[in-house]
DNA sequence: CTCTCGCCTGCACATTTGTGCAGGCGTTAG
DNA sequence: CTAACGCCTGCACAAATGTGCAGGCGAGAG
């Protein structure tokens, strides 16, 4: 009853099992509070204490853990995805929780800056009751070309906008131009400085990520890339864009020609967001939502069980 | 990952297998510090929290906890023992026991009351380093017959008293005298008086109990009793005693003509001891000892496992 | 649409827990 | 036997946690 290891065994019951107070404790052992204190953490030390946490899928959150040490995020979010689940499905339930996510995040007055992303665009109506803020929603890139005009990011920004109780800046350029003078030109055009200024002052982004060129088929704003610019971001090795910018494995930028022509917030802006989420999933984005996680680019990150585990 | 459940699981995660403060997680899900503080106590509530001490044997602190909020005692303090140990194994272990609480429990200048008891005659040699402190240690009843004078309680409180680096008071006459005014002479008498004192001050008092009178045969100081007494003490169903005062399994003090014959501090004075221990073990002890409990005379409790379980 | 009711949250304060520092006791080497 | 070393303890302060109270928000009735 009394040797070292009983005595820990002892109070860890008293502590834990019991729950009386450590001055409690003390006093039955004639001990001194600090004391207590300190066998406590020897316990805990030496693991003769084990918490379980019943009926949680724990695994999933010791991996947001995980991803949240080796990428240094701030936050990282996993959903569990079953098998049973169409790729529909899982996108859907991704869209889900990032609106939720948002939800729980935005504050009052935000402003809130969305990109392109086929998840980023289901968020909306994914909440039953979303939070009346005055949120100004804005977007971080251009629209889409002509023949994806449904999908125009501006769509994104105004209905979060309106289901947020807030307000929505509008982009009123492609996301790619065909020249750098053009870009500029917009880009420096008074009508873009509410855009240009609100970038400077985001307090939440969101973004998702591009896959690799070959997958780009389903993309709404891949077209409006040349011939010349995809021979050369294949020659550079691109596996893949976050906000209209390619990188490489390394998260090394790639081709300067096309980012001067690109309407779109910068990655060094973006790292600049008090919380930038990137939201992706699937097998084929791995590799570029782990170049883009190394780049610090992003601060959390949504995305699913599988996914999540392919980072490592 | 949002509803109810789910964030309770998250949170409790987060706290104790993460060991994050409250305030950073109330910081990562937007909430505020409170609200996880409840988050928490409803999660331990809702039992999702299950926390096994390792390598323990819980049974027994567990029991100890049940002995405790059964009999409303300070303490109660178990040993266990295995089906190989002999009688004597046990009772060596007890006494072993309640040597190293004492030494745990006491403190410089206290006044240790010590009765009669097989094991607290035990007792003695018991620890490796006894604590030096200048405890007085008096006995609390008076010695044995003639015949059993080696077993005299003034060599426990000698032995003890050097052990511990204190001193001890002695008493001189035996414990069941043969006339009331034989008794009331020497409790009046000068020299008794420093051993009364010393009653009315004790801090500590450890006393053992007294089984059934049938199996008073190897007790050391029961041949003081006389035919009459027995027949009396049988007549009114006495189960055992402590400090040679008998009771019944209600509790009800018996033999008052014996009890005047008696030198021994009175249960009732026991009762104000601040830290008064009981020591005892063995199967016929237990309704004695029930007894004993229920009187709440004692507010602390060493025995054994077996024991203890018999006690419900 | 408005009002009421009740739950939930944040705030501020009380309690509990953690920890550096200084002093005491025991142990060991000489 | 003495002295030096180191572990352990209590103290006092710092950090973290628990909780009553008041205000806000949404659900539901009228």
């Amino acid at each position: 009853m009394a040797s070292e290891q009983n005595l820990l065994t002892r109070v860890a019951y008293q502590y834990y099992i019991l729950g009386q107070t450590q001055q409690e404790i003390a006093e039955t052992l004639n001990l001194g509070r600090s004391t207590i204190s300190r066998l406590l953490t020897r316990a805990r030390q030496e693991g003769i204490i084990s918490i379980k946490i019943a009926g949680a899928d724990t695994e999933l959150l010791a991996l947001e853990a995980q991803l949240k040490e080796r990428f240094g995020l701030r936050n990282v979010d996993l959903i569990s995805t079953t098998t049973d689940m169409s790729e529909q499905d899982k996108e859907t339930a991704l869209a889900h929780e990032s609106a939720r996510y948002l939800k729980q995040i935005i504050r009052p007055n935000d402003h809130v800056g969305i990109a392109w992303g086929s998840i980023l665009a289901k968020m909306v109506g994914q909440l039953d009751h979303p939070k009346t803020t005055n949120a100004i929603f804005v977007p971080l890139v251009g629209g889409p070309s002509a023949a994806n005009a449904e999908y125009h990011v501006n769509t994104i920004v105004y209905d979060l906008a309106r289901q947020f109780g807030g307000t929505s800046v509008y982009i009123n350029a492609a996301a790619v131009q065909e020249s750098r003078y053009l870009r500029d030109g917009i880009m420096h055009a008074r009508y873009f400085q509410e855009l240009a200024n609100a970038w400077q002052h985001l307090d939440i982004a969101f973004v998702g990520v591009g896959g690799p060129l070959a997958k780009a088929t389903n993309s709404h704003w891949r077209d409006l890339l040349t011939e010349a610019d995809i021979m050369l971001l294949k020659e550079q090795k691109a596996i893949g864009d976050c906000c209209c910018t390619f990188f490489d494995q390394h998260g090394k930028l790639l081709a300067p020609s096309l980012r001067q022509r690109t309407i779109a917030i910068a990655l060094s802006q973006l790292q600049k967001v008090p919380i930038s989420v990137a939201v992706a999933r699937s097998q084929n984005k791995v590799p570029s939502l782990k170049a883009l996680l190394s780049m610090a680019i992003v601060n959390t990150l949504i995305t699913d069980e599988e996914t999540a585990r392919a980072l490592f």
